[in-house]
DNA sequence: TCGTCTATGTTCGCTAGCGCACATACTAAG
DNA sequence: CTTAGTATGTGCGCTAGCGAACATAGACGA
């Protein structure tokens, strides 16, 4: 495995699994605009192409060979005939893909975005979980999740109240115009529904 | 489920895995001086306590309940029975938790830490995946890599030389004292460290 | 009705890291 | 040796978000 190559692009369909031994291979997820981060690193303890055996098939992020090295490599094929065997954790493992994505487009959000963005895709997050669309929440508790300061948090629901896109008093939020949260708030909140969508297609069924 | 009811802490073992209906639950990773960021959120299209089926039994993050509702939940013991009959899938499980607790803590580490410590954390990690004490990695592609300016991966790199941690020359980089730059790090390598080995104990069997 | 508590609003100085522009300096190919 | 290319060093103005301190105002119990 030689430094710099791609063993997999974001999105792509895998065709291997990875198994380094003297490389290493970093997971880094790409923005828009090209900008990235490196969500974690796979060395000889590890394996690259997780999703094949989760259940995915693909992920949002790219694995670069961040140093050249060793490894061995398996067909796709051959790893999904052994799970074939246990459809059981199918659906688990799916979410727990999906749940991953989540995760990285977090990290690279909290790298790369504005507080401001960062409040919308938790308001849209969080609203798609719920049934209306008013959420119990105090701005405190907000900038406990997003780990910014709460005047930070302040600040944005100021604006986006100002812009008439929510409206809120004392521990509720209402949101009042969803198309324009999604379209003030960065691309992570589309990633991240769109990965729960693609591998979680009856979401009301688990 | 209560709003600020907290499922498991981190570190501690998983008595339940919970499935959430109406309720909204935060997944809470905590640094050491209490700031914390969170890192996913599940609501009913997903489940809390992953790792008791991944097979790690505890992780380093909270759960916290983030919107009063209701939930399912099952008893630790019964999923784990369900996962005995399928021993091969242990190790690749219990890997992607590791994987996972990895990229959960670079996205606090994006959040709370400096370019400095995320810097030596990186180093760290890669050397842990390497033989000698020598990484051939341009600062541009660590700047990629960390999702920062090269400019400010020089900085850092200068002032690690200067302090007489590493030395380098155009994409050669040698540690000097690794000691010391555990010293400098955040506590975020530690962490990862810990979960890799409590989870991949033999880490040269993959 | 009053007092208290909690949620939200506002200000001010400060710093890390950004973006940009440019200055070296090592290295390898001709 | 020269030249081109890549890796590293440096300066400067700028902004987002921090930390701290304090102001206001809705809610709710006594």
């Amino acid at each position: 495995m030689p430094l710099g190559q791609v063993l997999y692009e974001s999105g792509s369909t895998l065709s291997h699994v990875y198994f380094p031994t003297t490389a290493i291979v970093s997971l880094l997820y790409v923005l828009e605009n090209g900008a990235s981060a490196e969500i974690a690193v796979v060395g000889y303890e590890g394996v690259v192409g997780i999703s094949l055996f989760m259940g995915g098939e693909s992920t949002p992020s790219r694995a670069v060979v961040q140093s050249a090295g060793q490894g061995f490599r398996l067909k796709s094929q051959a790893i999904k005939e052994e799970f074939k065997r246990t459809p059981v954790l199918q659906l688990l493992l799916r979410y727990t893909q999906a749940l991953i994505s989540q995760m990285a487009q977090t990290a690279v959000c909290n790298r790369h975005h504005t507080l401001d963005q960062q409040l919308c895709r938790w308001l849209l997050l969080s609203l798609d979980r719920l049934l209306g669309n008013e959420l119990v929440m105090t701005q405190e508790l907000i900038a406990n999740m997003l780990g910014v300061r709460r005047e930070g948090v302040t600040e944005g629901a100021l604006s986006l109240q100002k812009a008439g896109l929510i409206s809120y008093s004392r521990g509720r939020i209402l949101v009042l115009d969803r198309p324009g949260l999604e379209k003030r708030t960065c691309e992570c909140y589309a990633v991240v529904k769109k990965e729960y969508d693609r591998l979680l297609p009856k979401r009301d069924s688990v």
